[in-house]
DNA sequence: CGTCTCCTTGACGTTCATCAAGTATTGTGG
DNA sequence: CCACAATACTTGATGAACGTCAAGGAGACG
């Protein structure tokens, strides 16, 4: 998941992600004024933070290369993990309420962001309606996202929520360009658990019948399906 | 659920709700213009939609009186509950990304709204700035709320997210001026059952043990709170 | 007053968690 | 590049929480 038809300091306007992130259905003057307050990061490395539970909101993320994870802590303190962020994703959006973060936001592999302070991006928001709406836009998908994550969690069986898992992620690489059939998925089977509520074990028995069925495969990091439509006939079928 | 402290077509300026509605923290000139803009519908009897999937999406809506649910419908044609809404919650934020309502929103009982006419709200939004910065955070709550959804149907055992639910059902009411130890709550067992992921079964055999433990009663729409310490501490029980 | 929906209660079953032990993989220091 | 530790994954045996099925009772509504 490294970075896509872009050198590391590009700007807006050359972004791959344009088309997914802020600037979507913006003029390009107004992706000149939306470049000049991006804040390009170094990249993090795996394990770095973007933000923890409790330290005070001042930027949203979009993540330009790599791969974020969203969580929060139990009382076990255990992860329960609320999402994957890929190229082109936002995070943060849920501060905003509160001015200060909720959740924990770690990469999990090597991971460029573009910061956007809220102060500016809200103020340049004002006088660019088509970004305001496009940041409405997201924010109000990232609802949906949510609603449909608790929908898979109490809707459907382990098998069904895993073969899903996988095609969610297949689908969100092939609308950013990435190859979708075969990727390198730095994912820990035990964080898969947590997102999808099951065990690490049941994850590892359910992806030995996969693997056994001759429909996909997942070792060391790299994902390979074979049989798509099976697993989308696994995914959606009544249960 | 009736109206508090205002006549039927009060405006935003005379409404008890102000303080967690749109208007909270705008200045009073501003509330006079927001004033004008909203769409104060009659009143909705119970099983009347605010919106439908698939519908157009044109309004938000803040409810002043009664209550929402808001669900989806799984392929065995059963509803999955999102949430409930009270007076002075917003329904319909999820609809902004596409322009189209994902979920539907039904009268619960007899309700109230002021429809806000997504063009004209955004257009006012960015001359004020602190409307929009409301926007913002209603959106980011929603988005937590739905989060801290998904945690609870996760984390916590069906006696835990039951006493759970009734919690944060009479917090919310007390926050909103209400009574919150007793009260009416027009919600059959099956939609509270449909929203924690149980079955009606089992909310009628939790809700009898909880009962029979002198904690509370939940006996024709109207619910008591006789021990609320013994419900903060099965909400919160690890496990 | 009768019907329909909702709620209650009991017996039983299923899915997935838990516990446990072993194997593979990754990371680290020499 | 290797030794070895730490972490992740696998596989099996067992169990618990909650769902399912079934039948009866109580409200609600015309």
């Amino acid at each position: 998941m490294t970075e896509k038809h872009s050198g590391f300091n590009a700007s807006c306007s050359k972004c791959a992600m344009q088309g997914i992130c802020f600037a979507n259905g913006l003029y390009d003057t107004d992706i000149e004024r939306l470049d000049q307050l991006v804040d390009r990061k170094p990249s993090l490395v795996k394990g770095e933070y973007l933000y923890q539970a409790g330290e005070n909101f001042t930027s949203l993320y979009a993540i330009r290369a790599g791969i974020v994870k969203v969580y929060s802590v139990n009382e076990h303190e255990q992860e329960v993990i609320h999402g994957f962020y890929l190229p082109g994703d936002i995070v943060g959006m849920e501060a905003l309420a509160c001015c200060r973060h909720e959740f924990y936001a770690v990469a999990m592999d090597t991971t460029t962001v573009c910061a956007l302070p809220y102060e500016q991006l809200t103020k340049l928001g004002t006088e660019v309606p088509n970004l305001n709406a496009q940041i409405f836009s997201l924010m109000s998908h990232e609802i949906v996202t949510g609603r449909l994550h608790s929908t898979i969690l109490t809707q459907k069986t382990a098998e069904q929520r895993l073969a899903d898992f996988i095609l969610m992620m297949s689908e969100r690489l092939r609308a950013r360009g990435y190859e979708h059939t075969q990727f390198r998925l730095n994912v820990l089977h035990r964080d898969v658990a947590s997102y999808l509520n099951l065990t690490p074990e049941t994850v590892s028995r359910i992806l030995g019948k996969f693997q056994k069925q001759g429909w996909m495969s997942w070792k060391r990091k790299e994902v390979v399906i074979q049989d798509m439509e099976a697993l989308q006939a696994m995914a959606s079928s009544a249960g």
